[in-house]
DNA sequence: ATTGACACGAATGTCAACAATTATGTAGTC
DNA sequence: GACTACATAATTGTTGACATTCGTGTCAAT
């Protein structure tokens, strides 16, 4: 955390992990002085880093309030998965029709730091892993719309994660993206789109989605 | 344009519309300061101005370089309309299963607005109110996501649509709209679905998506 | 005792000057 | 005459201080 050139990325980074890692909590407010103290930057930047936040749905800001950890409700965790697998259902598309030997062997290098995560038990290294095996996807699929789009999803997707995940959760293992790589490059269209649903399907069912009750910091915001 | 509080969101608009007019075309470079004193403001507001405007996808920033007005290509283009007809569907889904009638009323209220800017041939406002619309159903739906989404996928719309659009292309009739009203309200789910996808495939192919030529300003680009 | 208003404190929003980077024009050399 | 190296000018990026807004605690009045 002692960089020396704090980037906003960088900054972006640990604060989604802290999230990840249950160390910031949804509905924790974020000061920006604090913030600023912490990392060792300007406010300015934490504003910036706070703007990208948003954008990707991570916190939520409130003009003359502040900024607070967002949380998702479940019919919005459901829009983030419909939303995902459409979007990636369009790069798979793209990636069967033009995708080379040199993507292959750059999703190959990705899959086997996955295994060494999983062999290893590293499981924050895992779930980080696993989102940037996606949006490797979408870089590959040469769309700067799709690509910007799945980030702010993927991200949301382990806010979501953290908040719904039944216990005995187990993790998205690299086994299915195994499966991916292999139809993608064998050509089969249709092939790879249902492995990608199925996939991603997978990941939501992991989810309990069934709960509708309403965090008590969201009480100011049900009354707008 | 004389604003007595020229908000971010008035300049974005702003900006906006002269894209559409044409008077500002694709490629072309806004520089800060230029932009803070035509719309009298500060150069840090301007800085969100374009920060939205890059997130809306209607401006590139470079680093060290400078802000140009977008040139989406056809790939893109294509992108968009795939990504809004998900979407919007997704949209039409939740809206056929929770439409109340106060929402029909909103919905009948901005299709008058659109009718008489129709009648009055005024092509600036029946551009802007036809997103505008499908902004409002996304509003009704309830889903601050899918929203936020959207309103970056209109608005891509309208440039994509400035620069594909073919000589004789006639607007996007509010006819279709009405249709859509109608048929959200009867509850017919699939009907309904039906509807919303003909009606953003009309306006697709109302494009002219065929050429592929990389305009001269996106040289430098291609060099990366 | 409860409620309302007022004032104080803290956090956010805004701005203008400063620093860093890039583009441009000029001179010098082969 | 063309190409390179340097100096200058223009533009973007950053910082710190100032203005504004909102929450909170106190006090008085009913």
């Amino acid at each position: 955390m002692e960089k020396r050139k704090p980037d906003v990325a960088q900054i972006c980074q640990t604060i989604w992990q802290s999230i990840v890692e249950k160390k910031l909590r949804p509905g924790t407010r974020l000061k920006e002085e604090q913030l600023s103290e912490v990392f060792g930057v300007s406010r300015a930047r934490v504003r910036q880093v706070l703007a990208v936040l948003q954008r990707d749905g991570l916190v939520s800001i409130i003009p003359n309030r502040g900024a607070f950890v967002s949380e998702p409700d479940a019919d919005e965790a459901r829009d983030v998965f419909y939303l995902r697998t459409k979007i990636e259902e369009r790069v798979v598309e793209r990636l069967v029709e033009r995708i080379s030997e040199q993507d292959i062997n750059r999703l190959e290098g990705h899959l086997k730091k996955e295994l060494a995560a999983q062999a290893k038990g590293d499981r924050l290294a895992s779930v980080k892993l696993s989102g940037e095996f996606h949006m490797l996807l979408a870089t590959l699929a040469e769309s700067t719309l799709l690509h910007g789009i799945l980030q702010a999803l993927v991200v949301r997707s382990s806010l979501v994660t953290v908040m719904y995940r039944r216990e005995e959760m187990h993790d998205c293992g690299p086994d299915e993206h195994r499966e991916l790589i292999d139809i993608i490059r064998s050509g089969d269209k249709k092939g790879a789109l249902q492995c990608m649903q199925t996939h991603l399907k997978h990941i939501e069912d992991e989810l309990d989605l069934s709960q509708n009750d309403v965090s008590s910091r969201d009480l100011w915001q049900v009354f707008k």
